[in-house]
DNA sequence: GTCATAACCGGACCAGGGTCCGTTTCTATT
DNA sequence: AATAGAAACGGACCCTGGTCCGGTTATGAC
């Protein structure tokens, strides 16, 4: 038997072809094109393999499904979000007192979906891709600003409780269809995190 | 011109021709059939047509899409829950005290949200069939009983907060990716009412 | 340089959602 | 009973997501 001539270590850059690396890229590049020259409607897997020349087959083996490719597109802003918060300038990053910082994340991170709303519901699906992975930065980050807070109680479900409501289906349902003003709704959120800080009255 | 023999007086029941009901009923059995034999994925459009006997065309039209006969197959759970609500006996009912109702309101609709969970996923994204008007009227309960609680504040973004934790993706991921506990999930939202309903402590 | 192998490629193929339009069937009227 | 017209029907058709497998190519070993 052969070992493999590049083991991997630490795991961490996968050993990766040079044609494959080099039709992920490709793939990239044409699938964000499509994205903000048509919509992200148009970002059809067989218009991405052409817009790339490759076969679609390849773009299914690279991303796995649509909900995959979609999921890698964000990655990028994901990033920038997650470097924002862990090493940026307050009030988002770490030298702001953790309830500003919190109010600050809790606009931060609706702005963002509203942003990327079509993107984030067609990543939606992704097998434990993206969904998982960024959602569990930002209730670990929550759940850290609540344990700083001194707040008492299930802290796991309380994050959940304030993440919720930033949801893109429920913001856009309130945008697009109730017609909500974006501040009333950053406005009803920074109200709600001063409730659950709060604790109840009769613990 | 001849005018409408039976013009929709006060709209309410829309005027079908007979074979259309039939065809109707026959669809609804055939689909609530395979669902609970073969489960919703089973459940496709070309099957259902097949089962009840009709062509494709027929159920598109009836339901507009395959949400659309999801939100239908729904209605029948979603109304014997509003009777609940709006008539059945307490906690649930008007006969109980309004803190009690919401408490018991956020259980039933938690646990019917798990049991329905699959349709209620095939069926988002119905064109503003059943998704606005049950929501809607879920919505409107719980601003009418933070209403009557004399909460203070955007009772419309309360009302949101506290749902918003009960929708099914929301609800999924705790229980089957994070092997959460129902009730854990159901003591956690009653945390959450209590510190809405109190208020923050510097209003 | 040559080779073996594994990874990669790509396009043919399938399934399911959704549309369309010529045909059939119902209903009210006479 | 006959008729006209609207409504419903149904299946052929298209599009797109997703699968599969025979062929190709990069890579390290010799």
């Amino acid at each position: 038997m052969t070992e493999p001539e590049l083991l991997p270590i630490l795991g961490q850059p996968v050993p990766e072809r040079r044609d494959a690396a080099r039709n992920r890229d490709a793939l990239m590049c044409a699938a964000a094109r499509l994205v903000d020259s048509c919509g992200v409607e148009a970002v059809t897997m067989d218009a991405v393999a052409e817009a790339a020349g490759v076969g679609k087959g390849t773009v299914f083996r690279r991303f796995g499904n649509r909900a995959g490719l979609m999921a890698r597109l964000l990655d990028e802003s994901e990033a920038a979000f997650q470097a924002s918060v862990i090493s940026g300038p307050p009030p988002l990053g770490p030298d702001a007192p953790p309830y500003e910082r919190l109010i600050a994340f809790g606009r931060a991170r609706l702005t963002s979906n509203l942003a990327n709303a079509d993107l984030l519901l067609a990543a939606s699906g992704a097998d434990t891709g993206r969904s998982y992975a960024a959602y569990s930065f930002t209730a670990t980050h929550v759940r850290y600003l609540l344990g700083q807070l001194g707040v008492r109680g299930d802290i796991a479900l309380l994050a959940t409780a304030l993440l919720a409501p930033l949801e893109v289906p429920i913001l856009r349902q309130q945008v697009n269809i109730e017609q909500m003003d974006v501040e009333r709704i950053v406005a009803g959120w920074e109200d709600l995190v001063g409730r659950v800080v709060s604790g109840p009255v009769t613990p």
